[in-house]
DNA sequence: CCACAAACTTGAACCAGTCAAGAATTGCAC
DNA sequence: GTGCAATTCTTGACTGGTTCAAGTTTGTGG
């Protein structure tokens, strides 16, 4: 029986204990991509019965550490995790709802790394996120016509 | 006497009340950019004398609705607030020290908004926070020679 | 100058996230 | 399979930035 589940390896492969709350923390992320700390805890407790809050921000900060979640936190909203790490890809934030969704970047790879550093910064990364409204909020906030 | 200062003058065309406590506010983001809402309390409050911490809060809720100042708020971070607004620029985050520091974006105007909208929403705003390290925690970081 | 509405003061509450101490698991060696 | 040491989970309390609510003061138009 393999249960050796993707996450199991993800762990071994970061030389992390696997532990079942890791194990489901992780499954939690990759399942709901933006999901919130609340959310993630409640994914985890119907998977596991009773797991301390404290386990999963414990667990998630050792994975975002070890670069197996990456971790936003848009203005006015509370901690997100998402799994897809490496690639170089934004976030579109809606206002309304504050719903969350992937865009790429369409300049291409390593977008706007190139700024012009005027201060002496060493950059190492750029983080974009894109405001606006999504379908949904945009269609009820224009009831007019 | 023209006690016109140009905070004033901001207010009034934002049809904003001018009270003393809005036009120290908006100075302290004036003269200080990038403060936490700390530091603009204790600027105003070295102006005024006692301003109750409630004030500034609103006050800055108020000015941020009227796109007088602009919250930026890094992860990890508390909020904080600038008064360049309309200028299309950026910032840099240290992971050291959490300093800031601005940036033109190297596209030009209007960064990256050209993202490649897969999920319908309306995009009205872009934001870029370059994450890397300032001259001075680059220094002290590498003491390895 | 008056009256109304907006803005400030005071005081308390909120909530995500963090800290700390002790109990339970895991992984590895034998 | 057993036992040990280190890591990880549980429990409980706490912090600190921010917000809410009620009442008083201030600014602005008439």
């Amino acid at each position: 029986m393999s249960t050796t589940s993707g996450s199991e390896q993800l762990l071994r492969s970061a030389q992390l204990r696997v532990t079942r709350p890791r194990v489901a923390v992780l499954d939690a992320v990759h399942d709901h991509p933006h999901a919130d700390t609340e959310q993630i805890i409640s994914s985890v407790r119907a998977r596991l019965g009773d797991v301390s809050h404290q386990a999963v921000y414990d667990v998630l900060k050792a994975l975002t550490l070890n670069g197996l979640v990456r971790r936003i936190q848009p203005s006015s909203s509370v901690a997100r995790y998402e799994a897809r790490v490496g690639d170089n890809h934004h976030h579109v934030v809606c206002r309304g709802c504050g719903s969350i969704a992937d865009v790429d970047c369409a300049v291409g790879e390593t977008p706007c790394l190139t700024a012009t550093e005027d201060h002496g910064f060493t950059i190492d990364e750029a983080e974009v996120i894109y405001w606006g409204t999504c379908p949904g909020c945009a269609a009820s906030s224009a009831p007019d016509s």
